[in-house]
RNA sequence: UGGGAUAUCGCCAAGUCGGUAAGGCACAGGACUUUGACUCCUGCAUUCGCUGGUUCGAGUCCAGCUAUCCCAGCCA
C-alpha cells in the first residue's frame, strides 16, 4: 500500500506557489451541494482538497454550496456531514454555508453596478438565449446593457425587495458578448426565485448564480487553491474576472482535476436519485450503491476508500477506473485486519461415521493466521458439520484439490477427513456425505506424513448458527455507464440479480459481531454485520472462487 | 464550421534540462501454503493517437492532421 504516488499536478502547483512566495498557507475547500448523497466520485474532491490541506499543513474547509433553493434540503446536510466525518475529512477549516455570504454577493452585485460592470437585464430566459448567439456565431448585447447604474441600482433593489416574478429580471455581468467562452457572454449572475430557503427562509427572493457566488465564497474564506473537476474548466476566466472586478487583494486561483469515474457505477446523483425515489434501491445507503454510505453499509472503510482514489491518480485525462482496483484496496487492507470467521454459505451435511455421537472438541483457530499466537476463538466440531457444496465434487474436474471421492482433504484447523460415501434423495441430490477422520491428525500432521493437496472450512451442525448473509453483486450491467443513452434510463443495464440472499451456517462466535468489526470467512471473501438488520451480514467482495479447472 | 482540454500496455498512470519507456490493478506461468486466500518469484509497450520535420539522438522540440471530453441553465 505504498508504492502509490503520493505526489501530483496540482502538488507541483502548490510547490511552485510557495517557493515564489505566493502563498503562505495552504487553504483549501470541499464544497457540495446539498442536493444529494456523497458518493466515491466525492470521494475524490475530498481526498483532493483535504489530503492537499493535510499534506501541506493548511486548512481544510467543508462550504455547503446551497445557493439554488428549489433542489436542496437539510436532510442532504446533514447526511453530507456524516460521510464527511466518517472519512475523517474534519474541516479545520470550519464549516460554512454559500447562503451565508448573500449579504456580501448583494454588497458585491451593487459594487459591480456602481463600476459599471453589472446591469439589470429584462430579458426572459428565452429571449436570452436568442441573444447569446451559438457556439460558432457570436452573442449580441442585451437592449438593457446599457441602463445608468443609478437605474441598475434602483433596479435590482426592486428585485431584491421583491417587485418583481420569478424570471423577470436577472442581474447579469457586463463582459463580452462576443467571446468564444460561452461562460463569459454576460452570464446571469443574479435571479429572481421566490422560493423558502433551508436556511434563509424567506428572507431572499434573489440568488446568486453558482460562477458569480463560488469565488467569491473562495475569496471571502481565504481559499488560496480552489481544486474542482474538469467541467469547470471553461469557467475559470470568468472565476477571474468576478475575483479581479469585485478587488480582492489575495484572490483565490482555480484549478482544475478529471472526475473519477469507475465501471459498473452511476455517479450522476440524478440518477441515484431515480434509484432511491422509484424503489430500485432501499435507499441512498443500499449497499449496491456508490455512496459513501452505501459503501460504509457494504463493509468499505474510509482508508480503502482514499486507497482507491489515491491509486486512480489525479490528472485531466478522462479515466474510467476498474472497479475491480476498489475491491483490491478493500481487500488488501481488510487481509491484514478482518478476524476470520467461519461461514457455510451453501451447506452440505458431512458426517464423519467414526467420530463418537456425543463428543465434542474445541479447535482453537487463530483469528488471523499471520498473526497466530496473538488471539483466537475456539470453534466446537462434533460428528456432523457442514461444508460448502462447492468444495465437493462427485465427479471431480482435473486438478480439484478438495473433497472428492477416493479422497482425502483437511478441515480447516484440524483433522484430515477421508471420503466414504454420499447419501442422495429421489432425485439424485446429495444430501449428506459420509467420511471418516483420522484420530490421528488432529494438529494438522499425519504421523505418517501423508499431506492432503485440500484443506476446507466447516462448522459443526450442531453448534452452527444460521445467519442471513446478502451477497451484493454490481447493480449495473454496462461497463461505461457514460454510455448509458440519456432517453434510455437505466433499465436495460439493471442486474436483476444483483442481490441473493443465503442462509448462512456459521461458527456460534459470530454471535458476538459488532458493527464495527470486518471478518474474512472464507478465501478472500469479506463480510461485516449490516447496520440496519441485526443478524444479517452483508459481504463485502464477492467470492472468487480461485479454483480454476485446467 | 467557435473556444477550451486531453491523447503513453486491457484499466489507471509516472516520465525533470531531448539521451534511449517507472509503478499499481488486471492477466498468465511457477514456488509456498493448516484459507486453491495471503506471500514470493517470473512474464506482460523495440513503443508513447497519426504523419512529417529538427537532431548524433524525440514520448519529450516544431508543423500539420485525427480522436475523445466540456461549453449555447435565470443548475452546480
Amino acid at each position: 500500500m505504498s508504492e502509490i504516488m503520493e505526489s501530483n499536478f496540482i502538488h507541483e502547483i502548490i510547490d511552485k506557489d510557495l517557493a515564489e512566495g505566493k502563498v503562505e498557507k495552504i487553504h483549501t475547500r470541499f464544497p457540495p451541494e446539498p442536493n444529494g448523497y456523497l458518493h466515491i466520485g466525492s470521494a475524490k474532491a475530498i481526498w483532493i482538497n483535504w489530503g492537499t490541506a493535510k499534506k501541506y499543513g493548511g486548512q481544510f474547509n467543508l462550504r455547503y454550496d446551497d445557493t439554488n433553493p428549489a433542489k436542496e434540503d437539510d436532510e442532504y446536510v446533514q447526511a453530507i456531514y456524516k460521510d464527511l466525518e466518517w472519512l475523517g475529512a474534519i474541516p479545520n477549516g470550519g464549516i460554512f454555508y454559500g447562503s451565508d455570504y448573500f449579504d456580501k454577493c448583494y454588497e458585491f452585485a451593487c459594487e459591480l453596478i456602481k463600476k459599471g460592470k453589472a446591469y439589470v437585464c429584462d430579458l426572459n430566459a428565452e429571449e436570452m438565449r436568442e441573444y447569446r448567439g451559438t457556439l460558432t456565431t457570436p452573442g449580441k448585447n442585451s437592449p438593457y446593457r446599457d441602463r445608468s447604474v443609478e437605474e441598475n441600482l434602483d433596479l435590482f433593489e426592486r428585485m431584491k425587495n421583491g417587485e418583481f416574478k420569478d424570471g423577470e429580471k436577472t442581474l447579469r455581468a457586463k463582459i463580452d458578448m462576443a467571446s468564444p467562452n460561452m461562460n463569459m457572454r454576460d452570464p446571469a449572475i443574479y435571479r429572481i426565485v421566490h422560493t423558502d430557503h433551508h436556511r434563509q427562509g424567506n428572507k431572499w427572493c434573489i440568488y446568486p448564480l453558482y460562477d458569480y457566488a463560488h469565488p467569491l465564497q473562495d475569496a471571502l474564506e481565504g481559499i488560496t487553491h480552489s481544486l474542482c473537476s474538469i467541467e469547470f474548466e471553461n469557467h475559470r476566466p470568468l472565476y477571474d474576472w468576478v475575483v479581479e472586478n469585485v478587488g480582492f487583494e489575495m484572490p483565490p486561483h482555480q484549478y482544475e482535476f478529471a472526475r473519477l469515474n469507475v465501471t459498473n457505477t452511476v455517479m450522476s446523483k440524478r440518477y441515484l436519485r431515480q434509484l432511491v425515489e422509484e424503489g430500485i434501491v432501499d435507499g441512498w445507503d443500499d449497499p449496491r450503491m456508490p455512496t459513501l454510505c452505501g459503501l460504509r453499509r457494504r463493509g468499505y472503510t474510509p482508508s480503502s476508500i482514499f486507497e482507491f482514489v489515491k491509486r486512480s491518480g489525479v490528472a485531466k485525462a478522462n479515466s474510467l477506473v476498474d472497479i475491480g482496483l476498489l475491491e483490491f484496496c478493500i481487500r488488501d487492507e481488510l487481509n491484514t485486519t478482518a478476524k476470520r470467521r467461519v461461514a457455510v454459505l451453501d451447506p452440505v451435511k458431512v458426517v464423519l461415521t467414526n467420530y463418537p455421537e456425543d463428543k465434542v472438541e474445541y479447535i482453537k483457530l487463530p483469528d488471523n493466521p499471520q498473526d497466530p499466537e496473538t488471539s483466537y476463538r475456539e470453534v466446537p466440531i462434533s460428528r456432523e458439520i457442514y461444508i460448502e457444496r462447492s468444495d465437493f465434487a462427485e465427479v471431480p474436474p482435473p486438478k480439484f484439490h478438495r473433497l472428492k471421492p477416493g479422497g482425502e482433504v483437511r478441515l480447516m484447523g484440524t483433522y484430515f477427513i477421508q471420503y466414504q460415501d454420499v447419501v442422495k434423495d429421489e432425485n439424485g441430490n446429495i444430501v449428506e456425505i459420509h467420511c471418516t477422520y483420522d484420530p490421528e491428525t488432529f494438529s494438522g500432521n499425519a504421523p505418517d506424513g501423508r499431506k492432503v493437496k485440500g484443506t476446507i472450512h466447516w462448522v459443526s451442525a450442531k453448534f452452527g448458527v444460521e445467519k442471513e448473509v446478502r451477497l451484493y453483486d454490481r447493480l449495473f450491467t454496462l461497463e461505461n455507464m457514460n454510455d448509458m443513452p440519456e432517453d434510455k434510463g437505466y433499465d436495460d443495464y439493471l442486474n436483476k440479480d444483483s442481490v441473493s440472499v443465503c442462509k448462512a451456517v456459521c461458527e456460534p462466535s459470530l454471535n458476538d459481531a459488532t458493527l464495527e468489526d470486518k471478518f474474512q470467512f472464507v478465501r478472500n471473501g469479506y463480510f461485516q454485520k449490516d447496520s440496519k438488520f441485526d443478524d444479517t451480514f452483508n459481504l463485502i467482495v464477492n467470492l472468487k472462487d480461485s479454483y480454476k479447472p485446467n
